[in-house]
RNA sequence: UGGGCCGUCGCCAAGCGGUAAGGCACCAGGUUUUGAUCCUGGCAUGCGCAGGUUCGAAUCCUGCCGGCCAAGCCA
């Protein structure tokens, strides 16, 4: 399987396309990944990823990875090698060594002299509460700053001593000197640097004024060669700021900013702030919880990069700000999974049965593919005795219209094994059942039974030639497809997302058994438990029990019409 | 009383003036020792609405309507 042809095209291509026909930058494509090292990425960040590295790649380009690293408050380094490791995982290799936004610093502070002595930029001492009120809203406009018209030495000066610390944080800040009635918030007097006297994850205790995001991307962009600036939709006003900032630097390299919607996906959130809350407050067990839409949450759930990337290119790249269904997601790891999952038998809700017509020492070793449709997989052996399990959900005392499983007195296919029959049912004081007595055909292995029909197959272990598992059943994260708008729709102050947290997003079940054949398994293995899905062993698994993670689902035709 | 962007099937998405691709989901059949996979077929006289231009409009024009973004010394 090949996921990089026949990607299909996007009005970022469309537009790559023309400035390579009019050789826009020597028909050159160089684009980057820029982000902040605040957080775990995720598969929002994973369409990024897959659009920039993907463009590169088709174009014969090159991208960058390069860590917004501004604001040394919300850092750390703990994110950036956590991102360098999901990129990697995806796929993607940038080019050279990563880089820094903090490697640009000093050429950063050289412009912004060069602006100041332009009188293009100035120091402000408004407190941040005037500077608001100085900024006006969105439907007034601005007024100047009181500072505005200092003069070109004077700003020098002052911006000299912000650097070497002699004001307090918030105290005095560097400004564009743009318009302060412009319809756009984002061009009146934009602030510049500001003073943080905190250390830096890269460049430690060497400045303690950094400089902000709309000065420093664009800036950072034109000092790599980037040709195309790739970001989401809510920088669309932030562009003509971006271009302002190249314009008063001519000598400086002017790259396009292009804006995309950024990814959406109901019942879950991706919000980087947010999907630390769940973390830092617990809700979850970690950035790499297999209920999170963290690349590592989506690794460890058992997600492939090849899905990953294949639902990259099926959801486009648009400006369109929509909701892609999770079903597409998963849609996209059965498929991969299919062809490259081994199959395997797990009961994950046990019920012994007992074969009365088994000799109580026979062990009879039957074979099996590992793939349907796959012999290169090969096979392994399946141990059939007297005493097995099959899933309790397989058994009906009562059962449904259409219900195609064991039930008294019927026969059903045990699956790569033979037909048996049910007998008996035994149960507890309870009532609840806990045993099934059976019988067997032995003219069966291998072959269709004479002279009727056993639709029904179920899959099974041998009770003493299995192995115990514990299977970690996940369902989504949220139990609304959109958690910020229900809470929003409540209308209630108190009401917010983490209300709407799905209590059964996690269910463990702690007496399943796997078949003998998965007694090696690794970390990281992942199988195709038949009838039930696709699982991918945790590495919380240990010498006495292995731990498996559902990645999802078979597809369930049945569950649809035994609801009906 | 403003600015920017967006509206094509339940969801995503092609389309760029010549008469609505595709995928997901869904429905109906076929194959099947996984109710899986696979295969076949179905699924927008219609492109937010209303006018207009044109031989011809989802594509151009005008006006409405609806949604999203932005008032961090975050990115």
């Amino acid at each position: 399987m090949s996921d990089s042809e026949n990607k299909p095209s996007n009005f970022i291509r469309h537009i790559i396309d023309g400035d390579r026909r009019a050789n826009k930058n020597n028909g050159q494509v160089v684009t980057r990944f820029p982000p902040e090292p605040n957080g775990y990425l995720h598969i929002g960040h994973a369409k990024s990823i897959c659009l920039n590295f993907g463009l590169a790649q088709d174009y014969d380009g090159v991208c960058n990875l390069r860590f917004d690293d501004t604001n040394p408050e919300k850092e750390d380094v703990e994110y950036v090698d956590s991102i360098k490791n999901d990129v990697t995982w995806l796929g993607f290799q940038w080019q050279g060594e990563p880089k820094y936004a903090s490697n640009y610093f000093p050429q950063l502070h050289d412009y912004a002299l060069e602006l100041i002595k332009a009188g293009k930029a100035y120091v402000c001492s408004l407190s941040p509460e005037e500077a608001r009120e100085y900024r006006g809203s969105l439907t007034a406009p601005g007024k100047d700053s009181p500072y505005r018209e200092q003069s070109v030495a004077e700003n020098l000066d002052l911006f000299a001593r912000m650097k070497a610390g002699e004001f307090d944080e918030g105290a005095k800040v560097l400004r564009a000197k743009i318009d302060m009635a412009s319809p756009n918030i984002n061009l009146r007097d934009p602030i510049l640097y500001r003073i943080r006297k905190v250390a830096h994850h890269q460049t430690g205790n060497d400045w303690c004024i950094y400089p902000m995001y709309d000065y420093t991307h664009c800036i950072s962009d034109a000092i790599e060669g980037i040709t195309h600036s790739l970001c989401t939709l809510e920088f669309e006003d932030h562009r003509p700021l971006y271009d302002w900032v190249l314009d008063q630097l001519p000598e400086l390299a002017h790259p396009q900013q292009i804006e995309f919607a950024r990814l959406n996906l109901n019942y879950t959130i991706t919000s980087k702030r947010k999907l630390k809350q769940l973390v830092d407050e617990k809700h979850v067990l970690g950035w790499d919880d297999p209920r999170m839409p963290t690349v590592s949450g989506l690794r460890r759930r058992g997600y492939t990069p090849l899905s990953i990337r294949n639902f990259c290119d099926r959801i486009g790249v648009t400006k369109v700000d929509g909701v892609v269904d999770m079903a597409t997601l998963e849609f996209c790891i059965r498929e991969d999974l299919e062809h490259r999952a081994p199959r395997a038998m797990c009961v994950i809700n046990p019920l012994k049965v007992t074969i009365d017509t088994w000799d109580t020492e026979t062990i009879e070793d039957l074979s099996a593919p590992r793939h349907p449709k796959d012999e290169s997989m090969g096979r392994r052996t399946l141990k059939m005795t007297r005493v097995i399990y099959i899933d309790h959900s397989d058994f009906a005392e009562v059962p449904p219209p259409k219900y195609k499983r064991l039930t008294i007195g019927k026969e059903v296919r045990l699956r790569n094994s033979y037909v048996i029959k049910c007998n008996e049912v035994i149960k507890d004081e309870q009532g609840e059942i806990i045993e099934l007595r059976c019988s067997h055909d032995v003219d069966t292995l291998g072959k269709k039974p004479e002279g009727r029909k056993v639709k029904g197959v179920i899959h099974w272990v041998s009770a003493e030639h299995s192995v115990p598992a514990q299977v970690r059943l996940y369902d989504r994260l949220f139990s609304e497809e959109n958690p910020d708008a229900a809470a929003k729709d409540h209308n209630n102050e108190d009401s917010h997302f983490l209300d709407f947290l799905n209590p059964d997003s996690l269910t463990i079940m702690d007496q399943a058994r796997v078949e003998f054949s998965l007694a090696e398994t690794q970390a990281g293995d992942a199988f195709q438990f038949e009838r039930e899905g696709y699982f991918t062993a945790d590495p919380d698994s240990t010498a006495e029990q292995l731990v498996f993670n559902r990645t999802v689902s078979l597809r369930d035709s049945w569950a649809k019409t035994a609801r009906k």
